[in-house]
DNA sequence: GATTAGCACTCTGGCACGTCGAGTGCCACG
DNA sequence: CGTGGCACTCGACGTGCCAGAGTGCTAATC
């Protein structure tokens, strides 16, 4: 039947498009796919698919090119992810689980993640929000100041200084005491005791409980701890991201003038890339992507004016589903890119890196 | 005198070849500059100038440009640092005050120098051999791996895990006992009496020392324990840097395919980046540059043949001499830039950094 | 001896032009 | 609904040509 032919042809021009670069003409096509009809035949159905939005021709009398909604309903209907070769997954598990501690396992898999794909990859630091606080620790650093030390149960180590605040108006001999190695020692045991596992709302109302408990002096001290921790663990903005592989941008082809640099400048801007981020985990969660949790933004689907021709594969890990995973992860390319192969890399990625950073 | 205004006439051809980008002529040399002459005496200096390896032209009958060569002999022997305007130095003030830890500095640092500079930047890490530790942690994780936490004077936290070793022939209970909270706090004040303060080779002895004093189960545990701190502070490779600006490399006119790939990958390779910056180490140390410790590497004169035509400009920080230095700052980008102003900055940027990381 | 003016020469870059070929759209036919 | 045929369009490519910028050289001048 017609309609299905059709979808056999916009699935024939996204592939021989993604792999040739050209624009692909209704002979070409039927030289390399068994597609049992005539180029005229193809060209009628073309014809179709350029009026329903889905092909477009560079210029008159030029061979057709997906435009964005192509792509979409390539990735949608059409793309069965490609199984990752064993010398792949082999490859993937020997890197990964080589890792030391969290710095080691982020970079690592954003290396391998860029290095199977040939593209850039992305890895946001697992959120600090969802994580459960580990342990606490003080170190006092001099008169006034204190490092405080937070390690979180996905390992990540996060630590910020505080000025300990004077005790009221008493002598200047309270705030050499309150950072006697001793009362230090005593306050880490019970912050941690109060605090150990807890994640964030709760976490507030335990260690402010320990505020009441301890000697009035000290109060204001306490409260001032609570307060840098609850800043460190709501703030999101501090997330974190890791990059790699803008060398493959250069290669892949692009026009580079008008498209690498306003790329580049984007993934610069941590900020548009956590926002994008941010919105493909609404995406995944409103969608129920069907491939696995992964989900693909195409083109101008980005909002972002510099990530027009880009495409991005994202994927949620840490967690069972995106609605509790700890961050996300994925890759960016041309809206030209091997969807298939790169969902799935992603996917499997996302699934090693889950493995680690849950304990 | 003719030798005089030969090198006026080289200082004259890199700026405006710096500026306009294209290959300069006698004619646009006399007339944007007051050299006194006619075109015609400028053909002769260019010709002995070329003859000397300092210019070439592209092609015959175009105007010529700077070789390596001829960069080198400008930034020896005749740029003059161009002083920061006010602004600048604001910039620079007000954006690193307010940072708040080590990698909040580090990253502010870089971000502004990439912006100072329209070029690519790049901060190292305060090296860890050369900085004493200010504080040790210990974090049991469960019953036989442990976290270790070092701080370092220079702000610097480091993380490791440890297995601990089983006590010998002993019967479980000892695996056990050596995680006791009271037997960590006690390991933990005397490890920090004996190792707080020192640098690398005396914390080696001074940690071993503790070993003999503890209870004799207790010493394999502390001699992993120096283990994984020796390591940790000696580990070169572990070092890390931060980059950005890698827009302004698309921006700066380059010629794209065949310059800014192989850029790109090379500084994807932080081995290639420390290996430049430790060579440049070296380079400071000999010459003693004149230019306030500022070092540059013109070209070829980086070995790696990606880097062919960028420069680094490149600067210790941290220490008073490059001898001591914690580590390196700088930028790189084509090798048509403009040296002064970027030296000028990576200058100060060095010293401003310098200020924040020594406490 | 250094500087200058003049001149012949050589390249690049841009423009106009014609040709080729790939690809389309459409129509009539099975 | 599919197919073959045909006219048409438009970019890519090669060619030839010209203008302009820049050089090197030589002979004259300060």
């Amino acid at each position: 039947m017609a309609a299905d032919r059709r979808l056999d042809v916009l699935r024939a021009i996204v592939s021989d498009y993604v792999e040739t670069r050209e624009p692909v003409g209704s002979r070409t096509l039927v030289e390399r796919h068994q597609l049992g009809v005539s180029p005229a035949t193809i060209r009628n159905d073309m014809a179709a698919l350029e009026e329903a939005g889905y092909i477009a021709q560079p210029h008159t009398s030029a061979g057709r090119i997906p435009t964005d909604a192509g792509y979409r309903v390539f990735v949608d209907h059409l793309a069965s992810l490609r199984p990752l070769q064993p010398p792949e997954r082999r490859a993937i598990e020997s890197f990964l689980s080589a890792s030391v501690d969290l710095d080691d396992a982020v970079s690592r898999t954003v290396r391998l993640l860029a290095q199977l794909t040939h593209q850039v990859a992305v890895v946001q630091y697992p959120s600090l929000r969802r994580s459960a606080l580990r342990h606490l620790e003080l170190v006092p650093l001099g008169a006034d100041r204190m490092l405080v030390v937070m390690i979180t149960d996905s390992g990540r180590v996060e630590q910020r200084t505080l000025t300990v605040p004077s005790a009221g108006a008493a002598h200047d001999a309270t705030a050499t005491t309150a950072l006697d190695e001793g009362v230090v020692a005593d306050l880490r045991a019970r912050l941690n005791a109060a605090a150990a596992g807890r994640r964030m709302p709760q976490l507030a109302v335990a260690l402010a409980a320990v505020g009441d408990e301890v000697e009035p002096r000290l109060a204001p001290l306490v409260e001032a701890l609570a307060a840098v921790v609850g800043e460190t663990l709501l703030e999101e903005v501090e997330d974190r991201i890791v990059m790699a592989g803008t060398a493959n941008l250069a290669r892949s082809g692009f026009d580079f003038a008008h498209t690498i640099s306003p790329v580049l400048e984007a993934l610069e801007e941590q900020v548009v890339l956590m926002r994008l981020l941010a919105e493909m985990a609404a995406d995944a969660d409103a969608l129920r992507q069907e491939h696995g949790e992964v989900a693909v933004r195409i083109g101008a689907e980005n909002r972002h004016t510099g990530l027009a021709e880009t495409s991005v594969v994202a994927a949620p890990y840490g967690g069972e589903g995106s609605g509790d995973a700890l961050a996300f992860l994925g890759v960016l390319g041309p809206t030209r890119m091997d969807y298939p192969g790169t969902m799935a890399a992603v996917r499997a990625v996302a699934r090693y890196l889950s493995r680690i950073v849950t304990p």
